[in-house]
DNA sequence: TTGAAAGCGCTACCAC
DNA sequence: GTGGTAGCGCTTTCAA
């Protein structure tokens, strides 16, 4: 049996105390109202309200309100590096208008993802922040969106039915090809994650863009990653090692850090080296990446200002905007370390 | 101006659709109490419920019986690689009770912590998770949690007020001082975090309790890191480098990972090789430890079941439990890798 | 400038 | 097994 809590100080307790109005109390404490209280009784009640220790019920307010100060974010894993600036970024926004965050994770699960929008919906949060969408959720967000107000941000959908603030995932997928073909690679391959997140989506996008108006090679075939894992990259790096030299690669763009982290595993444990060998990209530029073995040369995200931005529609949709204009995506920014290299004499370059 | 919701479906609507009284509706939606309620009346209900989309008002629920199903979980850092692990831990343990997280941040400073309690306070937490108490921050934890129960977890406070749940930090350090002990050095040193935090404290003591009992010396002095930081790890451990040669250690316990791997880049800077010149051991094992340059050594922690257990401790506060048992400290292990080796031949030890 | 009354949406209790 | 009533703690009219 869980037990309910008992004695609280209520508005009727500092009013009683104060020999006032309840209706006077809420006034006073309300600096939107004050102005409308007698500087005097405004001063009893804050005394009083202080001696008994009372503090508003912000539940009862939010029922009586409508509105609960109370945004979602929802994401697909906590523990993903970016996920940290993120959160702060939006915090920070939302901290002058004392709105709090409640935090679900999908795990990239789409019956998970409607769940938690659900509870969201069930605790009338004023808004939800959504990092977690999948191609393919639309119907999920819809349904169990509501009438909540949702914000797509980092990962965005394809029906552009709500409002979405984004990195330039594409751009950061050009300047990682660029990079390596500027470095005179030309068997290049990507380790990509599922296409049915914006993001990856985005940065193959970028990459191919590059192929697409040089001589290098895309190497890569259809793999993609099945989730974004040192382990997966691990694995998949294997596979493009053991292929027959001709395909190769000699640079690698992984789609994460983490992914690029188990391709120089791959590439070490093959008794090759890495950058000597093979370079690698990765992305999103993770705590330690410049501390790893080589250092990582990866692309950098402005996550804590795309939380900030999005935050800041959030207020706008609140503030009754009709509708907002569209933020453009942030520009990302490519960390140049030790994990690539110029391509060594090519066995293709050199006979042609 | 901030807009309210507007047209809801409530349990009146649902009642008078289905044709019974707003009381039976809230029994036939209710798991708890359904079997109050006649099959087929049951059913109806669920069919009209389903027609008109109705979604409970938490808010009002709360109100009416005081209890939100709102867990407040206070952290000092969300990008701290340890966070992630112990949210996951809380929320599964919450999952089946409904209870969801709503988070805030100290960074370490005594006000915001105050704050922050205090709006969870306010929003009428069922309770509160403090994983970054510092020691002397017991007073605004007694103000301003009023009658919230806490729970200490990860950090603990001297003052035995709160049920906590801990690693154990004292094995912890001992582990770590042994194995270099073991690999034979002679002059070893820690680089500290703040005393005031308790994880940092009983790392200390394990270690100084391995160094009372050996010939080994400690020559850590009374450097205390500003902040846990790859920064700080750096300009401490320089200023280690740059005493007299009998006083540099040949083996250094960093009370975290950043402050090992700051460690490390200054040993490379001074032009000494880890671990072949000086060991390195980390703490908390952090994401990418393991492929760093070199692999750190470092002590991992089992922090996704303190997560599970200090939400354990929640339920049971929540369940009218009259006291807790207190939580044995949970031991964590050293994960050896590349940045501790044998100590070199010393002059020291020679010469003796 | 203050008070009185109503009501946000729900559930506990008591009748029937 | 179901309905009625009251009330959780607050803010918002409206009236004085």
């Amino acid at each position: 049996m869980i037990t309910r809590r008992e004695n609280e100080t209520t508005l009727k307790d500092v009013a009683e105390r104060a020999g006032v109005h309840a209706a006077t109390v809420s006034r006073a404490l309300d600096p939107a109202r004050q102005h409308l209280v007698n500087a005097k009784t405004r001063e009893k009640v804050r005394v009083v309200a202080e001696e008994l220790g009372y503090r508003v019920n912000t539940v009862a307010q939010s029922l009586r309100k409508g509105l609960t100060g109370l945004v979602g974010v929802l994401v697909a894993d906590v523990a993903n590096p970016f996920v940290a600036p993120l959160l702060r970024g939006i915090e920070q926004e939302f901290r002058t208008h004392g709105a709090m965050l409640i935090i679900a994770e999908t795990h990239d699960d789409s019956q998970t993802l409607a769940t938690a929008l659900d509870n969201f919906a069930k605790r009338r949060v004023d808004a939800v922040i959504l990092t977690a969408a999948l191609q393919g959720d639309e119907p999920q967000v819809r349904d169990a969106a509501g009438g909540m107000p949702v914000v797509l941000a980092v990962r965005t959908l394809p029906s552009g039915d709500w409002p979405s603030v984004t990195h330039d995932d594409v751009l950061g997928g050009r300047l990682a090809a660029q990079h390596l073909v500027d470095l005179g690679h030309r068997r290049l391959a990507q380790l990509k994650g599922s296409s049915r997140n914006s993001s990856f989506l985005g940065r193959s996008t970028g990459y191919e863009s590059v192929m697409a108006t040089t001589t290098a090679r895309d190497v890569t075939g259809d793999v993609i990653a099945s989730a974004p894992t040192v382990e997966e990259g691990f694995r998949l790096t294997t596979m493009l090692l053991e292929r027959d030299e001709k395909n190769v690669p000699t640079a690698i763009f992984a789609h994460n850090d983490q992914l690029a982290v188990g391709a120089i595993a791959a590439i070490k444990e093959r008794g090759l080296r890495c950058p000597d060998d093979l370079s690698v990209v990765g992305y999103n530029d993770s705590p330690l990446a410049g501390h790893l073995d080589p250092p990582l040369t990866t692309v950098r995200l402005p996550t804590w200002e795309l939380g900030r931005q999005a935050a800041h529609v959030v207020i706008e949709i609140l503030g009754g905007a009709e509708s907002v204009e569209p933020t453009p995506p942030l520009p990302p920014e490519l960390i140049v370390r030790g994990s690539t290299a110029p391509a060594a004499v090519d066995a293709e370059l050199a006979s042609s």
